[in-house]
DNA sequence: ACAAAAGTGTTATTTGTACACCCATGC
DNA sequence: GCATGGGTGTACAAATAACACTTTTGT
């Protein structure tokens, strides 16, 4: 037992997960809770913070934990915090989000959750406790983010075609691009590393490009804006 | 007492808060602290959760307990949970921004606060905990949110003059933009109201203008983004 | 040779930049 | 009538939007 002289929330971290591959529409990574409250119900992976771990630690602790994910961007969205958010007693959520391609993270199932899977953004579960807030909230702030941070990058493969970074985007924002205007736009950007070729494709292959992390931070530094 | 199973943190809310006035530099408001640790500090206002208190309200409350700053905008900013963050144990803070106009409020010093102060953002005092670390993220929150959305209208007076807008934003950016376009971008976009004429100037009285909040909502639901 | 997606050139339109001058007021 | 900031017209440059056709590969 602990005993403080004034009452402490609880302090939990959730996150949302975003995935995507091309031709797909964009998903989440959802658990089924395997204990109550909402036993049986879909959730985001979270849980409890420890003590002596950074919140962002315990953030990426639990999404291993309970999906298996590891080594992904993930970045803090918002705390809720809301008085009556959770049966238990009151816990403030700090919630994170991540993104991933799909192709390269199989989700695993864990003790603590009866299954994993991904959910299309249309199709969404119920879900537990206020989640289905926090899943809006992280959509607001990704489509707003993508826009002006090279984020989008993350959920895409190492390597990939302008015509894959094209339709992410139009996945994300949720309106058609220009092609033309939109492969000479990034292309001027200069954040782009030519990688080689695709392969045995029955059509012209692609060129792959890579996202040049070094290059955009220089650039960065010189007052450059990555905007849509 | 209260005893639970599992340790839990402490949760507190931390306030920035930026004031700014035509011709002066933004200037953050913070706190002599008076109690230990860090008594005799400058420190961000700010203090601990209550059990059935909101986190926004519990920022809003401490603003208000401890600089007398009340009805302004408020918006969370960011959670800082580095273990080792406070002396007195685990604490996780929710820390919030809070734009007002300096001619508008005038700060009261509370029981916890040995006094309450304005200071530039190149003069500030060295700052007690992590809130340095605070303060950093709001800043760059700040530049990066007011070019695509009109929070700087926060920073001024209900009814404001177009240089006046225009001081404000080159004051933020730091760096000095073109009074005609300027003006006539604001103007285009639609979302400042007419307001009157400045009297008793000795010059040219200038046009009064108010942000028209309900124009902007009604523009932005139809795919309006405001944009620097 | 055909299907399928990659990749490019050019023009019209919109938006941004850069100037310099006239205007209304208080003193 | 003069000093002080407020407010505009216009020409030029740059960025963006719109358009449809050619290229390279596998089958």
């Amino acid at each position: 037992m602990f005993s403080y002289k004034y009452p402490r929330p609880a302090v939990t971290v959730d996150c949302v997960i975003f995935g995507w591959q091309p031709m797909q529409k964009l998903k989440l990574l959802l658990i089924e809770r395997a204990h109550d409250p909402h036993a049986g119900c879909w959730a985001l992976p979270g849980g409890f913070v420890d003590m002596d771990e950074d919140i962002d630690t315990a953030a990426r602790r639990e999404l291993q934990e309970e999906t298996g994910v590891t080594n992904v961007f993930i970045e803090q969205l918002y705390t809720f915090g809301a008085p009556e958010r959770d049966p238990r007693g009151r816990t403030i959520s700090v919630a994170y989000y991540a993104l991933v391609n799909l192709s390269e993270h199989e989700p695993v199932a864990d003790s603590d959750a009866a299954q994993v899977a991904w959910f299309g953004l249309e199709e969404l579960p119920e879900l537990a406790f206020d989640h289905a807030l926090i899943v809006k909230t992280a959509i607001a702030r990704l489509r707003g983010k993508v826009r002006y941070q090279p984020i989008g990058f993350e959920l895409l493969p190492q390597e990939f075609t302008l015509s894959e970074l094209q339709l992410l985007y139009e996945t994300i924002l949720d309106k058609p691009l220009n092609k033309r205007n939109f492969r000479s736009k990034l292309l001027k950007m200069n954040i782009l590393a030519q990688k080689g070729q695709q392969i045995e494709v029955a059509h012209r292959p692609a060129t792959l490009y890579s996202f040049d992390e070094a290059r955009y931070k220089v650039l960065e530094a010189e007052g450059f804006v990555f905007e849509l």
